[in-house]
RNA sequence: GGGGCUGUGGGCUAGCUUGGUCUAGGCUGCGGGCCUCGGGCGCCCGCGACCCAGGUUCAAAUCCUGGCAGCCCCA
């Protein structure tokens, strides 16, 4: 299956074959994460609680149930996720006096609990996250970890004593994800979303939309200013150095999980199968002895004497011993699973004393001396990282185009291409775009300047931004 | 939200138009056995399926209705 021409089927076969998820779960938009799946969105995790542990952030837990009072505190917000919201109603056959609801998002379930917590200046910042599933009825059609109706994330809440701290905090947390996304050697656009397409009950919202081989982008993370909005719905104040009573400014930001296990899949893999950064890979090395009758005890003592030594390396290796299989099947089926790394090891390289090295990325044999395994692997991560981020990067290039008129819009958002447009900021033009091209407006980057070249793609006046057009998931 | 298409062993699929030798075929997978092993070797044996509920009919994988699930397109 060709990734760029057929990407949902190929994009399925993936999930499935490489046991990352089985989406044959009986409940629409639910589905089951598998071992391998499931063992890289941890150490995805793992990354990135690392980084808010450093940062000042404390991890916490809160309930999945909001009830329905707290949840309509906040006007905006609530108009914005009620019609996917998931009611618990019921407890055995009767009716519950008050109906809670399955968090779409914890705004609502931690801030009642900040206005308790949150009492002086010296209490703050407050800088609190967790990482659990979120529930929301998406009405769009659902698909398997790009839009699922149960979806892993990371959250964090803070609540700080002014605007400017608030700010200070969304640039934190901009640098927090750009450099987890880095590490995993995805490509996106930083994006300022437009007015209309912010979070519900945010002043702004700031977005990582990462490319997609079907050209649909992939929104991998949020980061929000919430200015005193939420404070002032749940009366969350702090008594400053003057002893007056203020509105703390909040912030909050999401790091979609699944989805980056998407992008992951989606932006590295090529038709072999999975390609892994090897940080995240559940297994760095495989061993693959390759056994001939009348040498084979050799080969295998040898094989157990080279996987001794890449383990005492610190590397997660693999020795694939199962008999029967030739190795060719064994190379097949490691690639499927991505393992970034194969250490071939057969009479010759037994002879001399040395293994035969295969990366994932480049398929390139290299023949090297026992002694310098492990040097060797660890180098080649790099290099696979290296060369992983930078394809990405390329790719993401080559999708967007420049367009000046609207007719050229439309054929490159039928294309499958992100547009780069320049957009007069006006209600009117923004409609008129996604009425003629079938993509949305994401907004405009903040990851670099970028300044309108020509007038306004659809209305000819003087253009404010330039801003990107995409199908999104 | 609207429209279209689809549902056959674990996966992929043939069969459905025209109901009946379909006792449902193939590839792959899985279990067992032999032979092998530097990119899916070959052979033998075995396992395993018509989404669910109704309906039409002497007879339903095949036709009809509904449900559930999936895919595609449009808003």
């Amino acid at each position: 299956m060709k990734k760029f021409e057929n990407f949902s089927q190929w994009f399925d076969e993936i999930l499935f074959n490489a046991d990352i998820l089985d989406n044959r779960y009986p409940v629409k938009g639910f589905a089951v994460y598998k071992t391998w799946g499931f063992k890289i969105i941890k150490r995805i995790l793992q990354i990135l609680e690392e980084k808010l542990d450093e940062t000042g952030h404390i991890p916490m837990l809160f309930p999945v149930v909001i009830p329905e009072d707290a949840f309509a505190k906040e006007s905006e917000h609530i108009k914005g996720f009620s019609s996917e919201v998931f009611w618990v109603t019921h407890a055995g056959d009767r009716e519950l006096d008050r109906r809670l609801l399955l968090r779409p998002t914890s705004e609502t379930a931690m801030y009642p609990m900040f206005s308790l917590w949150i009492r002086s200046h010296a209490g703050l910042p407050l800088k609190v996250y967790q990482s659990v599933a979120v529930y929301r009825y998406e009405t769009k059609a659902t698909r398997p970890l790009l839009r699922m109706r149960e979806f892993l994330w990371n959250e964090a809440h803070t609540a700080h004593k002014n605007w400017e701290d608030a700010e200070r905090q969304v640039k934190e947390a901009i640098e927090i994800y750009d450099g987890v996304f880095k590490r995993l050697g995805l490509s996106y656009l930083i994006i300022m979303r437009p007015d209309f397409d912010k979070f519900a009950g945010a002043v702004y919202s700031i977005a990582f939309d990462a490319w997609n081989p079907d050209g649909r982008v992939n929104q991998i993370g949020t980061v929000h200013n919430l200015g005193e909005n939420f404070a002032r719905a749940f009366e969350i104040t702090y008594e400053d150095l003057d002893g007056s009573h203020k509105y703390v400014v909040q912030t909050c930001y999401g790091f979609g999980v699944s989805r980056v296990l998407a992008a992951i899949i989606a932006q590295h893999s090529d038709d072999h199968g999975l390609i892994l950064p090897p940080e995240v890979a559940p297994i760095q090395v495989v061993i693959v002895p390759i056994v001939y009758k009348g040498v084979a005890e050799d080969v295998e003592a040898y094989a157990r004497e080279v996987y001794e030594i890449i383990r005492r390396g610190g590397l997660r290796v693999h020795l694939d011993d199962t008999p029967d299989k030739t190795p060719g099947e064994k190379y097949y089926y490691w690639e499927m699973f991505g393992v970034p790394v194969r250490v071939e090891v057969g009479p010759r390289d037994q002879r001399e004393r040395k293994v035969t090295i295969v990366d994932r990325l480049s398929f390139r044999r290299r023949v090297v001396e026992l002694g310098e395994v492990v040097e060797t692997i660890k180098g080649l991560f790099n290099e696979i990282i290296e060369g992983l981020r930078e394809r990405s990067e390329r790719t993401l290039k080559e999708f967007i185009k420049d367009v000046s008129d609207a007719s050229a819009l439309t054929k490159i958002i039928e294309d499958k291409k992100i547009a780069r447009v320049s957009w007069c900021e006006s209600i009117e033009c923004a409609e008129k775009i996604r009425e003629i091209s079938g993509g949305e407006i994401r907004g405009y980057r903040i990851d670099v300047e970028e300044k309108p070249k020509g007038p306004c793609v659809i209305c000819g006046r003087e253009a404010k931004k330039v801003i990107y057009v995409a199908k999104a998931y």
